[in-house]
This record gives C-alpha cells, sequence and structure tokens, in this order.
RNA sequence: GCCCUGGUGGUGUAGCUCGGCCUAUCAUACAGGACUGUCACUCCUGUGACUCGGGUUCAAAUCCCGACCAGGGCGCCA
C-alpha cells in the first residue's frame, strides 16, 4: 500500500510531523508566491499550502501545473494553522501526480455548480466524488450491517436463493426473460417462493439480502428495474402480528445505527434522525377506507390496492398524528399474492399488511398459506397452473409449519429515511426504463 | 402505456409570451496574465452553445410539424 494517513487522522496536535496523504485535487487557489491545493481523500478535505520561497521549485511547478481531481500523493510537514481550514495544513516537500485528471470535467465535482441528475448518473464516478453523495452509500452500508447484525442477532440465518428461476408463475410483476443454455429462464423477482419453501426444511427463521429484477416499464421516481431489498421469512408464528414484532425490531435497529455511527453523513444532507416508538400503529385496510372518507374527503371502492394518493393523504394524516411509519393490515384478499394466508375472521380478507412510510410502501408481507390443499385452491383460484408449482408445491406436502416474513427495499427507506428526491439518488448505477449505463 | 413540461458553451442558466435591436445573458469551468493567507480568493484578457430534420417568413433560439432525449404526474408494481 501507498504510505499515507486520512485527512480525518490529521489535527493540530500533530503539529511537526511528517505526513503523507493522498488523494484527488478537490481545488487550487493561486496567489502569486503562495499556493493552495485542497486534497479529498475519503474522509474529507486537507489543505496543502505551498509558500513558492520555502518549498523546492519543482514542488511548486508540479502543484501550479496539477489539473483539478488529478490524483496526487503529497508528502510534507504538518503545520498546525488557525487560518487554514480544519486548523492544519501541510508544507509539502514533495508532491507526485499518480494520475492527471483531463478537463474540462463533465461535472464539477465541489457542487459549486449543480448538475441535473441525468448528467450526474452519466458521469456517476465523479458525482460520487461529492462528499454528499458519497454520504448516501456510507449511510447505505451502516443500514444493510445493521440489518444484517439484528437479524442474526434474533436467530435469523442469512441465505442465497437462485437469481435465475425457471418460469414466470408467480403471478404480479413482469420478469426479464434470459437464454439458459437451450431453455428460457428469468431473473427473480423476489425470492418469496424459495424463502417460504425453506420454512419447511427447518431452517425456520432466514433473511436474504440481495438484488431483484422488475422488468416493468414504469418510469417515476419511486421505481427502479433493479432493486436491492431485505426479506425475512420465519416459522412457527401464531399470526402475522409476530412478523410485524420483527420489522418494528429490525427498522429500529437500522435507524439506530445510522444515527448513532453516522452523524457527519447525515449532517452532509442536512437530515436529522429519530428512532421510532413502538409500537408502530396498526390500521386495518377497512379503517384506512374510513379514514380517508372523513378526513380527506376521499372515497375509495373497498377491494382495490391503496392508489397513490391515498397512501399520500394517509401519510399526511398519520404525520398530523405524530407517525411517520405505520402498519395497514388486513388487505382485500383478491388485491393480494396466491400464497396470502386469508384472514381468519373474514375470508374477503387476508393476514397481510404493509409498512407505510411517510406515505410511501416500504415493505410488503404476509402470514402464507401453508395448507398444501388451500393454497392448490389460492393458485387456481388466481387462474394460475398447478403443474408451474411443482417443486414449490412439493415442500407443503410433507410438513410445512405455518409461516410469514416480508420484502422491505431498500432503496425505497433510504430514499424516505433521508428524504431524496429520486430513488436513482439511493443506487450507485441505477437501472430504469432507458439507462444501462454506466 | 397515457398526460403535462422542457432541450441554449464542459456544467448550470437568462432570452422564447409579442420573430428583427442576439454579433445570445449571467455564473462556473477552461487557457493566459497580476497577486504571499486563500477558504465559492479577487482583478484583467481570451476560448466555448441555440438537440436533430422539415415547414412558415424578407427574417427563426423564438412560431408550426415530426423524431430523439430529458424532467414531472398517473397507471402498472409481491
Amino acid at each position: 500500500m501507498i504510505e499515507r494517513v486520512y485527512s480525518g487522522e490529521l489535527s493540530p496536535e500533530k503539529d511537526g510531523e511528517e505526513v503523507s496523504i493522498a488523494g484527488w485535487v478537490h481545488e487550487k487557489r493561486k496567489l502569486g508566491g503562495l499556493l493552495f491545493l485542497l486534497v479529498r481523500d475519503r474522509d474529507g478535505i486537507v489543505q496543502v499550502t505551498l509558500p513558492k520561497k520555502f518549498v523546492p521549485a519543482e514542488v511548486f511547478e508540479t502543484a501550479k501545473g496539477v489539473s483539478k481531481e488529478s490524483v496526487v500523493v503529497v508528502k510534507g510537514k504538518l503545520q498546525a494553522m488557525d487560518k487554514a481550514p480544519g486548523g492544519v495544513e501541510v508544507i509539502p516537500s514533495q508532491i507526485e501526480v499518480l494520475s492527471s485528471a483531463a478537463s474540462p470535467l463533465p461535472l464539477d465535482p465541489t457542487g459549486k455548480v449543480p448538475a441535473n441528475l441525468d448528467t450526474r448518473l452519466d458521469h456517476r464516478v465523479l458525482d460520487l466524488r461529492k462528499p454528499q453523495v458519497a454520504a448516501i452509500f456510507k449511510i447505505r452500508s451502516r443500514a444493510l450491517k445493521a440489518a444484517r447484525e439484528h437479524l442474526l442477532s434474533q436467530g435469523f440465518i442469512e441465505v442465497h436463493t437462485p437469481r435465475i428461476i425457471s418460469t414466470a408463475s408467480e403471478g404480479g410483476t413482469e420478469l426479464f426473460p434470459i437464454s439458459y443454455f437451450e431453455r428460457e429462464a428469468f431473473l427473480a423477482q423476489s425470492p418469496q417462493l424459495y424463502k417460504q419453501m425453506l420454512m419447511g426444511s427447518g431452517l425456520d427463521r432466514v433473511f436474504e439480502i440481495a438484488t431483484y429484477f422488475r422488468a416493468e416499464e414504469h418510469d417515476t421516481i419511486w421505481h427502479l428495474n433493479e432493486i436491492t431489498a431485505v426479506d425475512c421469512e420465519l416459522a412457527f408464528i401464531s399470526g402475522y402480528e409476530d412478523v410485524l414484532k420483527v420489522i418494528e425490531g429490525l427498522i429500529c435497529a437500522m435507524i439506530r445505527e445510522v444515527k448513532e455511527h453516522c452523524s457527519q453523513e447525515l449532517e452532509r444532507l442536512g437530515v436529522e434522525l429519530e428512532v421510532p416508538r413502538t409500537p408502530f400503529p396498526r390500521l386495518t385496510y377497512a379503517e384506512v377506507l374510513s379514514l380517508l372518507e372523513e378526513e380527506a374527503n376521499l372515497k375509495l371502492p373497498f377491494g382495490e390496492d391503496l392508489t397513490t394518493e391515498a397512501e399520500k393523504k394517509l401519510g399526511e394524516i398519520m404525520h398530523q398524528r405524530g407517525h411517520e411509519l405505520y402498519f395497514v393490515t388486513r388487505f382485500p384478499l383478491d388485491a393480494k399474492p396466491f400464497y396470502t394466508m386469508p384472514d381468519s375472521e373474514d375470508p374477503e380478507l387476508s393476514a397481510s399488511f404493509d409498512l407505510e412510510f411517510k406515505g410511501r410502501e416500504i415493505i410488503s408481507g404476509s402470514q402464507r398459506i401453508h395448507d398444501y390443499d388451500l393454497l392448490v385452491q389460492r393458485i387456481k383460484a388466481k387462474g394460475l397452473r398447478e403443474q408451474n408449482f411443482s417443486s414449490y408445491l412439493e415442500a407443503f406436502k410433507y410438513g410445512m409449519p405455518p409461516h410469514g416474513g416480508f420484502g422491505m427495499g431498500i432503496e425505497r427507506f433510504l430514499m424516505l429515511l433521508l428524504d431524496l428526491p429520486n430513488i436513482r439518488e439511493a443506487v450507485l448505477f441505477p437501472r430504469d426504463r432507458h439507462r444501462l449505463e454506466p
């Protein structure tokens, strides 16, 4: 490794030490006989100060000629200096340009001149050099670390189900077809059927953090064609309420971790977080319909999923009541997939739920059907073909415990957590209807 | 897929309503110059753009049509 320290490790107490720093030339300011280079690394920015009379001539010339965003290694003496940003500066004895950046730059990594999202995504590597953009992905990493550790601590084991699946048989969302030797196959849209099958394996509690593919031609700030999800499934539940408790623990663990360990990143994004109180409110679908009619004068027909408008209105109502996170439960059975358990009291309803965050759905889940005959009946009722599900159904023939689970879209979670204006902000290299590069 | 809005130097924009005073505004970036404490340094000089195709007109960045691209809303969405 090239010997160096990160800018975050430099402090005025280290005055006089010989240091080596490495990074990108963030800014260059020439004042005749005095030259400032601002060098940016993963931690932040450190000032390199070159008084012409006190640094070697070739070092001064190198610094003067280096283009913005070039990669440099600077060796020199650390100096405590009130006038310098961060209170320290480096007086270089040596500057090496490891990689010279071409100019002009296609966008401005200092963020002085704004760029449109499309331009930013076209030049995403440069865009990611902005501290506030990088902050999103440091937070994403932390949130997923917390999710993984929390679920492991709750007795879940991490699994990996296939990305390549055989049939477009689940119904619902569109699949991307791929060529699999002499056959057609598809990219997985979710681990749904596999995580359920694992409930019959005795693994008992599983989770998967993975990428999924959805071929819908939607084109909104709220949809992607390649997403990352945290999926959980747990067995021996008494009802979907057991699943809701897992979700509450998971969400709180993720937000707590980010709040405690990403204060600098949150500050850069101008976001203040609060760990939500539990339990989150639970509203039934029927309660939501009457609430919307009473408080928002919005009448929805019973039986259909909530519209975008209805979700937003509900979000406003719940916000006024002091809740950003809340469950909507017991959706009409017809609006949910075939494997959803019917409600024990009302056969028109289901043991299902969504978690809403600021008026948007981030989690969807349910108790699942574990009875073989009922499952076959529901597959037929949805107009699907039983034979397409034979390997899935086999898992229900030889002993399947009651179980339930959920899937959470990570990008949606981050978008709402950090108040990002577009879901593409939460993905390094987003895939949408039109974008396949970079 | 439907509806709405837009496309001007590398980047972000003004100008379009009401065609001509546009040899196109401003900022930033870039090149050159002055400057020893900058921190969006300052100052001087310079380079650089009307998405493409067709139409109307004496005259089009500006009006009309089409294509392409982008942004937003809706639908779709485990």
